[in-house]
DNA sequence: TGCAGTCTGTCATCGGGCCGACAATCTCGT
DNA sequence: ACGAGATTGTCGGCCCGATGACAGACTGCA
């Protein structure tokens, strides 16, 4: 299935530092550190692209690499023995990822891959560590970027547990399309190939569900379709269902 | 319900400082730290008694509290307006809970209960951040830990996607007894009071479903049910059960 | 020691979502 | 423009777990 991934990948075209510079910059993650580690930062980093489908590796295989989604989207993703596939996210551009990875020994490894064409920076743990190690100051960045990411599982958990199948597909929209979305004339534009099967697969819920479910937000008029991409017709009603988890 | 919480709460009775420091010293999170930083944190820390039942509110209204606990175990949970209530952990001595405040405006917020009678330090986060700042390697501790964290997090989250009720049911025993549990001749003890309804919240289940499948359990000689109490006859049994989630 | 409150054990019924299946529709590479 | 492969739309049967109900057991406090 992934057959065709490895040898698609390429370095990417880019004059390399002063590209991979311009994308650390915009990520929030680094947006107070200093120009002199953002350099440090895009001395050790490198770029690959990615088209659609292809699995993420460390590009050395030898060290874990964090990486930085410069363009296009990255689905985060865990399989069973089952068949079955749990999709955590689909991430979108200078959002950080794996930074578990920094741990020596994660509890959980996830796969990544590339959910349209995409092109990474990236940073091989090794380096990032001595960086900020060297700066320790930065660390609390990190940390405090790693607690909202675990505010962001917990209340995952607390929706999947708490709320039902249409609060949890009217969130994971919204989320979506606050991610990836588009405004337009029509309402927003989840910007996105979105598969049911895939939507299933974020909800823990069979495509064919998700396909009634989506029928009845059309009807009501939350949204429309047209095949796999999704337009929201009314944000706020969306939100309103959404925000009724408690 | 939780009526009595508020003045049942007392000062802890020891002779403080040095009392707090011994429990500082045997958290993990600050296993690495020097003598100073511990004397600093202790200095900023207070400690509180609560009896069984009894919520847990920072100490100052006015600040936020991180805290850890010093003896007892505490339920973090989360409830519903229909009344359902979902218990992401019981966690045990010397376990530093709520580090997500150390956030501006957490993502979440999930409420703490005494699940048996505790003492607990507080450590104001204001405080806590201050000394993080003045020595900022220490941040690096706190980052790895809340990787961990999420870490485990994405864990549960798949195994609440992906896995089966008896292996959800198999890892949650397990993890308990890991936390609190007292090995004995027969077994070892889960040493906690667990009401099926309870066990029901952290699988997201009914206390009926729970019922029926630790008779189950029980019949399969994985496990001894005394009343409230559960006592894991057969550990290895237990554990491969909860390993093929995958 | 007794009683109030909590917890367990069990049943019948109900429903949401899964499974398997199949036809229709759309996309994309050639 | 065409055909292979992916995706959607839809249905009926089935099963697991939810619901509501009730009796009995256990605990802890007065």
């Amino acid at each position: 299935m992934a057959s065709r991934s490895r040898e698609s990948v390429g370095e990417g075209t880019a004059p390399a530092h002063g590209d991979r510079l311009a994308v650390l910059r915009r990520c929030p993650l680094f947006a107070a550190w200093p120009e002199a580690r953002l350099a440090d930062l895009a001395r050790i980093a490198r770029t690959a692209d990615y088209p659609r489908g292809a699995e993420i590796f460390a590009r050395d295989p030898e060290q874990r690499d964090i990486f930085v989604i410069a363009a296009g989207g990255v689905e985060v993703s865990r399989g069973s023995a089952a068949g079955r596939k749990f999709v955590l996210s689909l991430s979108g551009p200078f959002e950080v990822l794996a930074l578990v990875r920094l741990l020596d020994n994660p509890p959980i490894r996830f796969a990544y891959r590339a959910h349209m064409d995409t092109t990474l920076v990236h940073l091989p743990v090794a380096g990032l560590r001595a960086i900020l190690d060297a700066d320790p100051i930065l660390w609390r960045d990190i940390a405090l970027l790693m607690c909202a990411r675990q505010g962001d599982s917990l209340r995952l958990l607390n929706d999947q547990q708490l709320g039902s199948l249409d609060q949890r597909m009217a969130w994971t929209l919204a989320d979506l399309a606050r991610i990836h979305g588009i405004a337009g004339e029509q309402g927003i534009d989840v910007g996105l190939r979105l598969p049911q099967e895939q939507l299933g697969a974020m909800l823990g819920v069979t495509r064919q569900s998700v396909n009634k479910l989506l029928r009845g937000f059309e009807e009501a008029g939350l949204i429309a379709i047209d095949y796999n991409r999704i337009t929201i017709r009314d944000p706020a009603a969306l939100d309103r269902l959404a925000a009724q988890r408690d």
